[in-house]
DNA sequence: TTACTGACCTTTT
DNA sequence: AAAAAGGCCAGTA
């Protein structure tokens, strides 16, 4: 079980700290798989729901929210900003700043 | 039960 | 260079 691809991609999520972000082809590749990001986006949606994972901290490559309007998308950005994360003008993330990095 | 889908990314035309 | 296709796995219908 714990080898599993996606038990290691939920446990990368939940070790992504306080104030930082992941994206999602990041936690793919340190889970092992650099394609497995998709696995990650629906991880997120099942697991989130019944663990506490912080989904709020991930987003797309692009440093932006992938949730549309209406659907998360203000709430996770209230949580980022919560938690120190800066957005700028487009509502983009600095990911050179913010941005998790594996230790 | 099989088949399709998903808050995406990488690789190949 | 841009655009299309492939890939990963479990949940949902």
């Amino acid at each position: 079980m714990n080898d599993s691809l996606t038990e290691r991609i939920k446990n990368f999520i939940k070790i992504v700290p306080r104030g930082k972000i992941a994206t999602y082809g990041q936690i793919a590749s340190y889970a092992g798989n650099p394609r497995a990001a998709r696995l990650v986006s629906w991880i997120l949606h099942s697991s989130s729901k019944k663990y506490h994972l912080p989904w709020y901290r991930i987003v797309n490559n692009k440093g932006k929210i992938s949730l549309p309007k209406g659907k998360g998308y203000h709430r996770q950005k209230k949580l980022l900003e919560q938690e120190g994360i800066l957005f700028q003008e487009d509502d983009v993330i600095d990911l050179s700043k913010f941005k998790w990095e594996k230790k």
